[in-house]
RNA sequence: GGGCGGUUAGCUCAGUUGGUAGAGCACCUGCUUUACACGCAGGGGGUCGGCGGUUCGAGCCCGUCACCGCCCACCA
């Protein structure tokens, strides 16, 4: 609801349409939602400062007027990231896009909060939780991220109640010590088993804090005594649960010491009341020590402000029941994470869950569907009958609605044929910091509400990074936007790029990569240019079992091969190696040998040719369309076999029988010798018009060697220069002789060093004894082959 | 404090069950070859983070150390 698409999104959409529109070429009954989450906390906050900048605080105009306005701000931004999907090429089927707060979804939001309260899960407690001042709300673990901060360690002396001993605490939060309602030590630490059951006197307060003895203690750490502020801290508080201690609460929501605080500080902000009780303990006499500590301090992952703990009322759904079918999926494979480690990763996290706070104190969300009618409560998908009913203020946690995501889009809890059709769902792609937030969840309420698992696969692609290998951030300034890579290269360069630099590590974005794809799609094109304006729509489409030229029976062979690995390459997800085999096949094999060989057959207007031309090009078409679905849209729209749009035409599947081994060993080696001739010219330097003279006939050996590698075959004249790849080379102008020379010395030298290894390997005889015989003949094989080569030179 | 991942050519990354290291970009040398200079042909460049081990043979396996990154975590 931000609006603006970012890489990720880019990212994670070009992989989903890869595989949407592959399944969807291959006669598969598709189907991809796009959607929008509300985005509570964000897309509030948002809005509050877009009405403070009007001068409105939200509370003046009241709750309707406010989620009023940001409906408005929804109804312009929503659109605006769907545009940038489709500018992406993301196929989606637009349609039945989906928003978490549409009428449907939200009262399936409902029905799931109903029922899980009616089966015990969810209830109401006052509990520690996470409070963010920024919003001013609880957030639940999972947006918390914890940071090293250095503060300072401050040791304050608490005397011990009718006796000179005191006892000294370690705190980094001296600010809280008006909350302290006891102090502990550790059962076992015999420095202090004779104070248990005593008191001390809270300086500044004088409150009377019994002395307790607890396990959580750590011996080892300051003094081995820990001040207890069961109000604002998470250990603190379990402790005082465990030893029924008071609660009490200094710090209020806004952040503020409260009235609790005392005088003194009442009204200072946390930060400021720190610095004053801190000069209040040093006039005292009582702050024994201070030192610099480094410690991991929470933060609010929504409004980046510090977190406070603090004792709140709140709803909160405990998750240890809805956990156990959740571990079993993912441990049986019915859910299959891809990269693998990442399993574990969320199976360690499900054995351990916690409750989850779903409250939140806002005004835009899912209403907690609670109401209050003096010591009534009810709980219900709706308003109960009856007057004076008040329905509960808060709303529901973000992630509460997108758990359900997978069956509500689907029209869950009605029996609809959506449901029946595509729950449950084939693949879920995204990034790995989702993993809890949603998709563990989604997995939960999948099993739970739907009676199945959401989805067969999930795919955690890797995070691409800014091209100096920090992190892609609007704060640091160093995201990288999608559009404006659109706008410069193009959406298929950009998807290719992404698909080609993806990893499952994580990788630094590359231009090159998104300019390999703009390259690509160049070739494409100037190819189909070739092929399209060359050929005649032959009278039969078909093509023969075995097509006579030895060059066609090549690339039907080929291009059969890169269909087989493609399409497998991206049943496993491995994108960016389908991505390369495509960008292989099209420049190497397709354009640089297939075409420049078959060119004069092109001009000849070779009927024959035409058939496997117009044919290859169709399957290439087919084959690249998942990945750069414009380009090769549009170049099928000059197609003579057009019938219909690219996007639906068939997928095409590997023809096993047009693989031919002994073709490509032939056709391989041909390239070989090619290459070795414009190698030797090259050496010879040989300037490029001239075409060279050579003995021999060239019998067994495919015409376009000669042409290609520009030699000119049964000539005489001479005694021939050299032997290459089997021609005898005469004597010709343009031979630097001397060049020739020099370049054949230093390959001759390597020749040589090559030869003693494998002389020096071979006459090892504990290699020859105990190395696998195949791996001895290849070696034995080698040895020939730079023998007969150093004599070539030579 | 736990866990995971990384360290391979100048850069960004691949390297399948251990058998003499690959791609793209960059670089060098040529080329107005009638599809394409977003191109074509040819070429140089790596003691695979360090050390030790297993093996006839290790980038791949084992141990250890060093950095870098990420995730999880209730020691003030």
């Amino acid at each position: 609801m931000t609006g603006a698409l970012h890489m990720g999104h880019a990212l994670n959409s070009s992989m989903q349409d890869a595989l949407v529109r592959m399944n969807r070429m291959s006669g598969r009954n598709t189907l991809w939602v796009l959607g929008t989450d509300h985005a509570g906390i964000a897309t509030q906050s948002v809005v509050e400062k877009r009405l403070r900048s009007e001068g409105i605080d939200r509370h003046e105009i009241g709750r309707e007027a406010f989620t009023e306005r940001v409906w408005q701000w929804k109804a312009e931004y929503a659109a605006r990231i769907k545009e940038q999907y489709q500018r992406l090429g993301a196929s989606c089927d637009y349609e039945r896009e989906r928003f978490t707060l549409d009428d449907g979804y939200a009262l399936a939001v409902r029905k799931v909060f109903t029922e899980l309260f009616e089966k015990g899960y969810i209830y109401r407690d006052n509990y520690m939780v996470n409070w963010d001042p920024g919003s001013r709300s609880a957030i639940s673990d999972l947006e918390v991220e914890n940071r090293d901060e250095t503060d300072t360690l401050y040791s304050v002396d608490y005397p011990v109640e009718g006796s000179d001993r005191v006892l000294t605490v370690a705190t980094v939060r001296p600010e809280t010590m008006m909350a302290d309602t006891a102090v502990a030590v550790n059962p076992k630490d015999e420095r202090y088993a004779d104070l248990v059951g005593e008191h001390c006197i809270l300086p500044l307060v004088g409150r009377r804090l019994p002395i307790i003895a607890d396990e959580h203690v750590d011996i080892e750490f300051g003094t081995g005594a820990l001040k207890i502020t069961p109000g604002h801290d998470v250990n603190d508080f379990e402790i005082g649960r465990r030893h029924g201690l008071e609660e009490i609460s200094v710090i209020g929501e806004d952040g503020l010491m409260t009235e609790a605080a005392g005088g003194r500080f009442a009204g200072l902000a946390v930060a400021d009341a720190q610095v004053a009780v801190a000069e209040a303990l040093r006039e005292e006499g009582v702050l024994s020590g201070e030192e610099p500590y480094e410690h991991s301090v929470p933060f609010s992952h929504r409004s980046g402000e510090r977190i406070e703990p603090l004792i709140s009322l709140q709803w909160f759904c405990r998750m240890d029941e809805l956990a156990g079918p959740a571990i079993e999926a993912v441990e049986n494979d019915l859910v299959n994470i891809t990269p693998s480690q990442w399993k574990r990763v969320y199976l360690d996290w499900m054995r351990e869950i916690r409750p989850w706070c779903v409250s939140r104190q806002l005004w835009w969300g899912h209403r907690i569907p609670v109401w209050y009618r003096g010591d009534e409560v009810h709980v219900g998908e709706h308003e109960p009958g009856g007057e004076g009913w008040v329905q509960e203020e808060d709303v529901l946690d973000t992630w509460f609605s997108s758990a359900i995501w997978p069956f509500a889009t689907l029209g869950w809890p009605e029996d609809t044929p959506e449901l029946r059709a595509f729950y449950p769902t084939d693949f879920l792609t995204t990034a790995r910091e989702i993993l809890f937030l949603w998709v563990a969840r989604m997995v939960m309420t999948g099993i739970e509400f739907a009676g199945d698992i959401p989805f067969d696969n999930v795919y955690v692609h890797s995070v691409i990074q800014a091209r100096d290998g920090r992190r892609m951030s609007k704060s640091l300034g160093t995201g990288i936007d999608p559009l404006g890579e659109i706008d410069e290269h193009g959406a298929d360069a950009l998807r290719f790029g992404l698909l080609a630099m993806s990893s499952t590590q994580d990788v630094r974005y590359s231009d090159a990569k998104v300019q390999q794809g703009r390259d690509l799609a160049n070739k494409l094109w100037n190819a189909s240019r070739l092929v399209l304006l060359n050929t005649e729509e032959p009278a039969d489409r078909s093509l023969p079992a075995e097509p006579a030229a030895l060059e066609d029976r090549w690339i039907l062979s080929r291009l059969e091969n890169t269909v087989d690995s493609v399409a497998s390459l991206l049943e496993v997800y491995d994108f960016a190696h389908a991505a390369q085999e495509i960008y292989s096949f099209v420049f190497s094999d397709l354009c640089d040998w297939y075409l420049e060989i078959a060119k004069p057959r092109i001009y000849d207007g070779d009927e024959d040719l035409a058939r496997v031309l117009l044919h290859t090009l169709e399957r290439t078409l087919a084959l690249v369309h998942p990945v750069m679905p414009f380009v090769t849209e549009e170049l099928w729209s000059y197609h003579p076999y057009r019938e219909g749009h690219l996007v639906v035409h068939r997928f095409p599947k590997a023809d096993l029988s047009r693989r031919d081994e002994p073709v490509e060993d032939e056709v391989g080696s041909a390239i070989a010798l090619t290459r070795q001739l414009r190698g030797w010219r090259d050496m010879a330097g040989v300037p490029p018009k001239i075409v060279l003279a050579a003995s021999g006939d060239g019998s067994g050996i495919p015409e376009f060697v000669s042409r290609l590698g520009r030699v000119k075959l049964g000539a005489e004249g001479g005694e021939p220069v050299a032997t290459v790849a089997g021609f005898g080379i005469l004597p010709s102008e343009g031979l630097d002789t001397e060049a020739l020379t020099d370049r054949l010395a230093v390959r001759r030298g390597k020749l040589e060093g090559e030869l003693r290894k494998i002389e020096s390997k071979l006459g090892n005889q504990k290699f020859v004894d105990k190395a696998p015989a195949e791996v001895v003949a290849e070696e034995r094989e080698k040895l020939e082959q730079v023998r007969s080569e150093l004599a070539e030179v030579g």
